[in-house]
DNA sequence: GCTCAAATGTACCACCCGGTCCAATATAGC
DNA sequence: GCTATATTGGACCGGGTGGTACATTTGAGC
């Protein structure tokens, strides 16, 4: 799904991979789409683990985070975001997939949240923004880098978008008191 | 195909809402592949329509633009941007496709480039990014920002997307010379 | 070892899909 | 008005789709 999208994979595409049969399927998950909610949480939960491993509180550990995610893009030959990439399909094809997709996002945001709410209590950044909403900047600016770099198959887009947005949090640093 | 997907629209649909038989269809088309590119090509040629009406060389006519943006969005009821939601699928169902795709960003790209070209060569920027980059970036930015509004169905991550994006173009105004 | 529910295999189905084929019709050029 | 070509109507098709029905096997608990 993930490579070929929702609907460019079939149940029989899946069951063949799986060596399974299509009882199997239905015994755990009542439809296509709901297995295609579980790829979208599984899939997230790849990437929040991948993200656990960083300290995004510290500035070279969000650095190197971000340096990762470049790098996975590459590794998986420009085919997108894990999340990003099922979220258009499955927000065009039931209210409830997006809801789930929405869901997905909430919660990854959520987690960058508290990496920068670590920051704001501790001094490193100082904004008027909440850290709900720099988690939610910087979602958006990875999901737009990932998708103009799978499209135009070049990694600049992601380096670009997540250099704005690193500079941008780096400019939050509050001046040393006079 | 921009409401429901590529996949999620089938010829019959299209037909019946056009109208029109078969024959016709694959008369001027040589396959739904071929008609979806026409469909994107079409979407852009839209946009850049739009776009063509503000002169984002000035930075009053770059935030109308972007204000623009962001009321489309929410007039078509967070349905996301006219291309880049058919970017995704249509990367991931062929090659052919892909590349169609990447035209139209970089088609984009090289109309945002031209109004930072005039930026620079005006002196009211002034950065070592290049007028393609800064390009590339911002439309970036607003592809980031369009994924996020229509998953969430909120127009906060267009904002901030844009305002991101905004802030740090302002920021590469030259200081006044002492 | 028996029981019963959970899990799995297999066959099947109605429907829809993109695409083809060929006949019928309009239209432009003379 | 005749012809040649562009355009359109409509029937048809093979294959694939998600989903169902039901029989069978597995395995846990007693």
């Amino acid at each position: 799904m993930y490579e070929r999208g929702l609907r460019g994979t079939s149940l029989e595409d899946i069951l063949r991979a799986a060596d399974a049969g299509k009882s199997q399927m239905y015994h755990y998950f009542s439809s296509k789409d709901d297995l295609a909610a579980a790829v979208l949480e599984h899939q997230l939960t790849q990437v929040l683990g991948q993200q656990q491993r960083f300290r995004l509180e510290t500035w070279s550990g969000l650095r190197a985070w971000f340096d990762v995610l470049i790098e996975g893009q590459k590794a998986r030959e420009f085919r997108g975001c894990p999340v990003g990439s099922l979220a258009v399909e499955m927000s065009a094809t039931s209210e409830e997939l997006r809801a789930s997709v929405a869901e997905a996002f909430l919660h990854w945001q959520s987690t960058l949240e508290q990496a920068f709410e670590k920051m704001r209590s501790r001094g490193r950044i100082e904004t008027d923004d909440t850290p709900a909403e720099l988690a939610q900047t910087t979602l958006a600016a990875i999901q737009g880098g990932y998708l103009l770099s799978t499209a135009e198959q070049d990694l600049q887009p992601m380096v670009r978008s997540l250099k704005l947005v690193y500079t941008h949090l780096r400019s939050l640093i509050p001046r040393a008191l006079p």
